[in-house]
DNA sequence: GCCAACGTTGGC
DNA sequence: GCCAACGTTGGC
């Protein structure tokens, strides 16, 4: 499955951020589900949707690609992490990570508001599912290309 | 800050 | 394995 969604809350980390870094790995992801998505199913060079979320404008921001496999996140060892888990151990890592690269950003947002707005369109995505709270997860090819024709015009 | 929805934990 | 309690997510 080559195309995902990946949220970030972008007082964190956001596209901006991305752009200047180039290369970010994708630590902090908690959720076993997330983890086994970038695990088995994530390869290097997918395509995807970074979207800004828990911010005054949720939305798609930008595009990016998988650019390193997924590997040990480092931050469950630092207990001065907020991502410290105890539980984890270094010869058996719990939690695991991509890098994640810089495409470009889009003109502007693709607000959630304007996906929704398209609802009929984007049957079966995930971002619309009632309750969902994934970080990452996979897109159709259709829904990736439906969400990108949603980007304001020059 | 509120709260719906969901995941995790732990007692039994 | 059940399920109540708790913590987190994320839009509003």
């Amino acid at each position: 499955m080559p195309y995902w969604l990946m949220k970030s809350e972008p007082h964190e980390f956001s596209i901006d951020d991305l752009a200047r870094r180039k290369v970010e790995p994708w630590t902090g992801v908690r959720n076993y589900q997330a983890r086994n998505f970038m695990r088995d199913q994530m390869k290097v060079g997918d395509r995807v949707l970074f979207y800004h979320s828990s911010c005054p404008v949720p939305g798609v921001a930008g595009i990016a690609r998988i650019v390193g496999p997924a590997k040990p996140d480092p931050t469950q060892f630092d207990p001065r992490s907020d991502y410290h888990d105890p539980g984890s151990k270094p010869d058996d890592p719990r939690w695991l990570c991509v890098d994640v690269g810089f495409v470009r950003k889009l003109r502007g947002v693709v607000t959630l508001d304007a996906i929704r707005a398209q609802a009929a369109k984007l049957e079966g995505l995930t971002l619309l599912a009632r309750g969902n709270r994934l970080s990452v997860f996979p897109l159709a090819e259709r829904h990736y290309d439906l969400i990108l024709e949603l980007e304001p015009k020059p």
